[in-house]
RNA sequence: GCCGGGGUGAUGGAAUUGGUAGACAUAGGGGACUUAAAAUCCCCGGACGGAAACGUCUUGUGGGUUCGAUUCCCACCCCCGGCACCA
C-alpha cells in the first residue's frame, strides 16, 4: 500500500485552534497533584531560532507526558524582557526600546503558538512591564533593609563600546561577551547584593540537589570556598601585616611577605622606605594594568620595601617584604605570606629575586609494587637514610647499584646510625660499600621519604632519604668486606642510564631534583627544619603550627559580592533615592512602580547613565521627596529581574504581592528546571542567592528554588559548526516547520540525542526527513485499523512502549522514548489488521511527541475530546514478563550461542537445552560441564 | 596546571548498572514495484578470513579482578566543559 504524506499543515493548525478553544493549557493552580515544569524564559530577540526549538520544544514534550501521567502541570513562559539589544536597536535605528521589545514579543508570540506547545499562555510575564518590574524593585527594597544591598565604590569592567558595566561572567577572556570588545577597567560607586554571606549556605545546600555533577562542580569552583588561617606577621617599623595561607604548616619555610598593591599599610610603609620612588613607579604601573593583564603576564613582577623587614613569627627569621601585583588585593587580607619551597608562585618568585627556597616538607613515595608494598594498619619504623648521587672521578657517570638478589638498581644509600650527621654518613657509606676512598663537593639536594615494606626484616620503614651528591676525586680504593661486596655489583651510569634503570621511585626523585634542581612541593608529608613539628606529618599537624604562632582559623571563599549597578536605560530603575546629604534611602512601596522614564536621551556618553539626562524622573523626585533629593540613575543587572520570575508565574496578575503565599506553599520547588549550560553560574548561582534572601525575608516557603536541573544541549549547523549568520549555516525553523511540519521537528529534536546530557547536534536534514518518514507511517497505518479484539502481541507491545517511554521520559532520556514508539510501529506494522483500540493507546503514547498528529487521527476515529485529555495507558504488569526468553550460552565467558527457554526455567532444562547445541555438546565430550552459572533470563555460562 | 565529564560501527547514539556489545535511526550496498525516476516495501549492514557453514578479533591503549568486563580497579593517551597568580 502506498504511503500518503499526512497534510501537516492543516493538521497543526487545526489542533492547536481546538487546544485554544478548550483552554486546554490553562493550568488550574488551585488542583491537586501540582508538577512544575520550568523552562529558562527567552530574550524577545524577536526570531525563534532553533535553540529556542530545542528548549522549549522537547521540555513541552515532558510537560505533556506529565499530565497524561495525571500530574496537574505548571508549563508557564514569558519573556525577560530588559537588556541590552533593545538599546542597541535604539540606538542604532532610534527606535523606541520599549516598542521594539514589544514588537518582537508579538511577533515571538506567533512563532511560539506554532510550535504547538502547550504553554500556559495566561500567566505570561515580561520582565520589562512596570506590573512585573515593581516587584523587581519591591525585593531589592527589602534585601536594602535588610543590609543584603549596598553602595561601594569599585572597580568595574567596562565595555567601551557598549558603554556599560560588565559582571565578571560577562566577560570573556579579557573581552566583552556581546561584542568581543576589549574590556578595561573603572572606578565607580555601585550597588552590590551580598551573595558573599550567602556562600556557604549556597555550597551547603548544593549538596543535596540532584544534579549533574558537572553543574554542581561548576558552581563550587565558582564560589571557591578555602579554609585556612589567618597569621600575623611584625614588621620592624612597627606595623603588622595579616596574611591568610590555608598551609600553615609550611610557615617555617616561609622566607619573605608580600603585600598586594592595594594593600592599606603600603601607604604608610611608603614614608619609611628608601626605594619609595621606586615602589611609587611600580604601583603606578600596576594601576595602568587590569586585573587581566596583570594575570596575562604570568612572569612575576615586585619591588622590595627596602629596609623593612618581617619576622617570621615560626622561625623569628627577619625576612624581606615585597609589594607584588601577583597577590591580588581582593582576596583574603591582601597580603601573603612567601613559601617558595611548596608554592609553584612563590618559587618562581624567588627564583627571579635570587630568595632562598629552602624545603620543609619531603615528599612521600610510597612502595605500591612488589617487592615490599607499604603495609597499611601495620607499625611503622621512622630513621633516616642518605641517598647519595658518586660522580666518577673522571667520566660524566655515576655510580650505582645493581643487586644481586633481586632485579633492583639504586644509587648508593646507607643508613644515618645513632650520633653521625647525614654528611658523615655519604662519606662513610661510600668507602664501606665500594671501597673508594676520597670524595668531595658534598652536597645536599633535600629529602625524600619513601615507605615500604623491609622484606628481609619484615618491617614496614620510613625512611627519610636525606639526598647528596659528591665527587670522587680519584680511583683511590680500598678492599671492601666481602659481604657488602656479594650482595650487588657496581656500576657507572650516565644521567639518561640512570632514569630507566634506578627502581625505587624516591631515588628517581632524586636523580630528577639532581638534574633538574628542586622543584616546589604542594603536598604534605613529613616536617624538616621546623622547629618542634621537624618529623611529625604536615597534615596533621597543620592547626597545631597555626595556633603556635597565634594563628586564627579562617575560611575565605573566591566568590565576590554581586555588583547589580548598571549604567543603562533598557532595564529596572533601581528604587532608590538621595537625601540631599546623600544618603540612600528605598523608594517606599507606595511610589512602585518606580517607572522608568521616557525622556532620555540614551546615546551613551560614557560619563553619566541616560536616566541622568530624564528631566521628568528629577522633577519627580524633588516632587515626591523634597527638595535636594536626587534620583539613583543606574538600573539593575537583568539578572535581578530573572532571579524570581518563577514566582511570579504563580501568580502573575497580582498587584497587591509579588506572589500569593499560599500558591508558593503548594507550587515551589519547582519540580524541574531545563535550561543552558551558560547559566550554571550566573543566573543559577544568582537566583539561588535572590531565593535564600527572600527566605529569609520570609517570603518564599523553601530555601532553594529549584529541585531537578537540567542542562541541555546544543543544535549545531548541518557542516557541525555553531550556527552564526557569518558562517551562513544557520537553519531557520519556520522554513522546517513549512516543509516537516512542528511535529516532525519535535521528534526530530527528541530522537537526536539524550536530553539529559548536554551534547552538541549538527542539524541532518536527511534524519529529519526520517523522523517525517516515521509519522507518515503512522498516518498510512491509522488507515488499516479495524473493530476488532486486541491481539496478546499488540498488548505486550504497547505494555513495553508505555514502560519503556514513561521511564525514560522521566530521565529525560527522550531519545530512547522515540526509539522505543518505533519499535511499537514496527511491532504494529507486522500486525495483520491492527485494532483501533490498541492503536488509540499507541497515539495515546505518541501525543507528547506529535500533538498535532496523535490529535488529528485520535478525531478522525471518533475520540472524544483531545487526545492530550486523555491518560497514559496502563497494562498488566505479567505482560512485560515474557514467556521465553533467548539467553546466550556461554562455554568458559565465550558466547557459543543462545536458547530460547521459559525466564524461570531450572538450571537442569537450561543445560539440557544448551547440549542440544552441537557446538556446545562438542566442547563437553564427557557430557558433563565442571562449573555451572546459571542466571535465570540472563545467562548460562558452562566451564569445563 | 587544577577540578569535573567523556572516548562504543562510516555517523547520531543503545546496552536492564557485571550477563548474547552495537537497540533505534542515518549514510551506504543489494533486490522488488515502475517504461524510467521519485516515493514505498523487502534484505544486508563492526573488522578480518572464507564460496559458505563458520572462525578469529572488536567498546581509546596497556595491565588486573571475575566463570564472564563497555560496565569494577590501576597506569597511560586523547577529546569536551569549568576554573585559573584566589595564597
Amino acid at each position: 500500500m502506498a504511503k500518503q504524506s499526512y497534510p501537516h499543515k492543516e493538521i497543526e493548525k487545526k489542533a492547536q485552534e481546538k487546544w485554544e478553544t478548550l483552554s486546554l493549557h490553562v493550568t488550574d493552580l488551585e488542583a491537586n497533584d501540582p508538577y512544575y515544569a520550568l523552562f529558562e524564559f527567552p530574550y524577545p530577540s524577536g526570531d525563534l531560532h532553533i535553540g529556542h526549538w530545542y528548549a522549549f520544544a522537547v521540555t513541552d514534550i515532558f510537560a505533556r507526558f506529565k499530565r497524561a501521567q495525571g500530574k496537574n502541570v505548571l508549563f508557564p513562559i514569558g519573556f525577560d524582557a530588559f537588556g541590552l539589544p533593545a538599546e542597541n536597536a535604539a540606538i542604532k535605528n532610534g527606535a523606541d526600546p520599549a516598542a521594539w521589545t514589544l514588537a518582537n514579543m508579538d511577533r515571538m508570540r506567533t512563532q511560539l503558538k506554532s510550535m504547538g506547545a502547550s504553554f500556559d499562555w495566561s500567566k505570561e510575564v515580561a520582565t520589562c512591564s512596570p506590573d512585573y518590574y515593581r516587584w523587581t524593585q519591591w525585593l531589592f527594597t527589602k534585601l536594602f533593609e535588610k543590609g543584603l544591598a549596598y553602595r561601594a565604590e569599585a572597580s568595574v569592567k567596562w565595555c567601551p563600546k557598549d558603554q556599560t558595566v560588565l559582571a565578571n561572567e560577562q566577560v570573556v577572556d579579557g573581552h566583552c561577551e556581546r561584542c568581543g570588545t576589549a574590556v578595561i577597567e573603572k572606578r565607580l560607586t555601585q550597588w552590590f547584593l551580598k551573595i558573599t554571606d550567602y556562600a556557604e549556605r549556597l555550597l551547603q545546600d548544593l549538596e543535596p540537589l540532584p544534579w549533574r555533577q558537572d553543574i554542581k562542580e561548576a558552581q563550587r569552583a565558582w564560589i571557591g570556598k578555602s579554609e585556612g588561617a589567618r597569621l600575623s606577621f611584625s614588621f620592624s617599623a612597627g606595623q603588622k601585616a595579616e596574611v591568610f595561607t590555608t598551609r600553615p604548616d609550611t610557615i617555617y619555610g616561609a622566607t619573605y611577605v608580600v603585600l598586594a598593591p592595594e594593600h592599606s599599610l603600603i601607604d604608610e610603609l611608603l614614608e619609611t622606605v628608601p626605594n619609595s620612588i621606586e615602589v611609587r613607579e611600580y604601583l603606578k604601573l600596576t594601576a595602568r594594568k587590569t586585573e587581566r593583564e596583570r594575570s596575562e603576564n604570568k612572569e612575576k613582577t615586585g619591588v622590595r620595601l627596602e629596609g623593612v623587614t618581617a619576622t617570621n613569627p615560626a622561625t623569628k627569621e627577619e625576612i624581606p617584604v615585597y609589594v607584588a601585583d601577583y597577590v591580588l588585593g581582593s582576596y583574603g587580607t591582601g597580603a601573603v605570606m612567601g613559601v617558595p619551597g611548596h608554592d609553584e608562585r612563590d618559587f618562581e618568585f624567588s627564583k627571579k629575586y635570587d630568595l632562598p627556597i629552602p624545603q620543609v616538607i619531603a615528599p612521600p613515595f610510597k612502595q605500591t609494587t612488589e617487592p615490599g608494598i607499604f603495609r597499611e594498619n601495620e607499625p611503622v619504623f621512622v630513621n633516616d637514610g642518605v641517598i647519595t648521587l658518586v660522580k666518577h672521578w673522571k667520566d660524566d657517570t655515576f655510580l650505582a647499584l645493581k643487586w644481586k638478589k633481586v632485579d633492583w638498581g639504586t644509587l648508593l644509600t646507607g643508613v644515618v646510625d645513632e650520633g653521625f650527621t647525614p654528611e658523615e654518613t655519604v662519606l662513610k657509606e661510600i668507602r664501606e660499600e665500594t671501597g673508594y676512598m676520597n670524595a668531595k663537593a658534598v652536597r645536599s639536594l633535600g629529602v625524600v621519604d619513601g615507605l615500604f615494606y623491609h622484606v628481609p626484616k619484615a618491617i614496614n620503614k620510613h625512611v627519610h632519604g636525606h639526598i647528596f651528591y659528591a665527587e670522587l676525586t680519584d680511583d683511590t680504593r680500598e678492599a671492601i668486606d666481602p659481604e657488602e661486596g656479594a650482595k650487588h655489583d657496581i656500576v657507572w651510569l650516565t644521567k639518561e642510564e640512570l632514569k630507566d634503570f634506578l627502581t625505587p621511585d624516591t631515588h628517581q626523585y632524586a636523580l630528577r631534583t639532581f638534574v633538574q634542581g628542586y622543584t616546589p612541593y604542594g603536598g604534605s608529608g613529613s616536617l624538616i627544619d621546623s622547629g618542634p613539628f621537624t618529623g611529625r606529618d604536615s597534615e596533621e599537624v597543620t592547626w597545631e603550627i597555626a595556633e603556635s604562632v597565634g594563628g586564627i582559623r579562617e575560611t575565605q571563599y573566591r566568590m565576590r559580592d554581586w555588583g547589580v549597578s548598571r549604567q543603562r536605560y533598557w532595564g529596572c530603575p533601581i528604587p532608590i533615592v538621595y537625601d540631599p546629604d546623600g544618603k540612600a534611602h528605598p523608594v517606599p512601596p507606595e511610589h512602585l512602580p518606580w517607572l522608568l522614564p521616557t525622556d532620555v536621551d540614551f546615546t551613551p556618553t560614557g560619563e553619566a547613565s541616560p536616566l541622568a539626562s530624564s528631566e521628568e524622573l528629577r522633577e519627580r523626585v524633588e516632587r515626591l521627596f523634597g527638595k535636594g533629593w536626587t534620583p539613583e540613575f543606574d538600573t539593575l543587572d537583568t539578572f535581578v529581574d530573572s532571579s524570581w520570575y518563577f514566582t511570579r508565574y504563580l501568580d502573575s496578575k497580582n498587584d497587591l504581592q509579588f506572589s500569593d503565599p499560599e500558591l508558593m506553599k503548594k507550587w515551589l520547588p519547582v519540580d524541574r528546571y531545563s535550561g543552558g549550560s551558560e547559566h550554571t553560574t550566573m543566573h543559577l548561582l544568582y537566583s539561588r542567592f535572590f531565593y535564600k534572601a527572600m527566605f529569609d525575608l520570609g517570603l518564599v516557603p523553601t530555601k532553594e528554588p529549584f529541585n531537578e536541573r537540567f542542562n541541555r544541549g546544543l543544535i549545531l549547523g548541518p557542516d557541525g559548526a555553531k550556527m552564526s549568520k557569518s558562517k551562513g549555516n544557520v537553519i531557520n525553523p519556520d522554513d522546517a516547520v513549512q516543509q516537516y511540519g512542528a511535529d516532525a521537528i519535535r521528534v526530530y529534536l527528541a530522537f537526536i540525542g539524550p536530553y539529559s546530557e548536554p551534547g552538541h547536534y549538527p542539524w541532518k536534514p536527511e534524519s529529519l526527513a526520517s523522523i517525517r518518514r516515521f509519522l507518515d507511517r503512522i498516518y498510512a497505518l491509522s488507515g488499516k485499523v479495524v473493530d476488532a479484539e486486541r491481539t496478546g502481541s499488540e498488548m505486550r507491545a504497547l505494555a513495553s512502549a508505555a514502560h519503556r517511554v514513561a521511564s525514560d521520559l522521566e530521565r529525560f532520556k527522550t531519545n530512547t522514548a522515540v526509539s522505543a514508539l518505533m519499535i511499537l510501529l514496527n511491532a504494529f506494522e507486522d500486525e495483520e489488521s491492527p485494532s483501533k483500540e490498541s492503536f488509540n493507546d499507541l497515539l495515546v503514547l505518541l501525543a507528547p511527541f506529535a500533538p498535532h498528529l496523535a490529535e488529528h487521527l485520535y478525531e478522525t476515529l471518533g475520540g472524544e475530546g483531545s487526545i492530550h485529555q486523555q491518560s497514559w495507558p496502563e497494562f498488566d504488569p505479567s505482560l512485560l514478563v515474557k514467556e521465553t526468553v533467548v539467553i546466550g550460552v556461554q562455554v568458559a565467558g565465550k558466547t557459543r550461542g543462545s536458547i530460547e527457554i521459559a525466564p524461570e526455567a531450572s538450571q537442569e532444562e537450561a543445560v539440557a537445552a544448551a547440549m542440544e547445541l552441537p557446538k556446545v555438546a562438542g566442547a563437553f565430550p564427557g557430557g558433563k560441564p565442571g562449573k555451572v552459572i546459571y542466571k535465570p533470563g540472563r545467562i548460562l555460562n558452562l566451564v569445563p
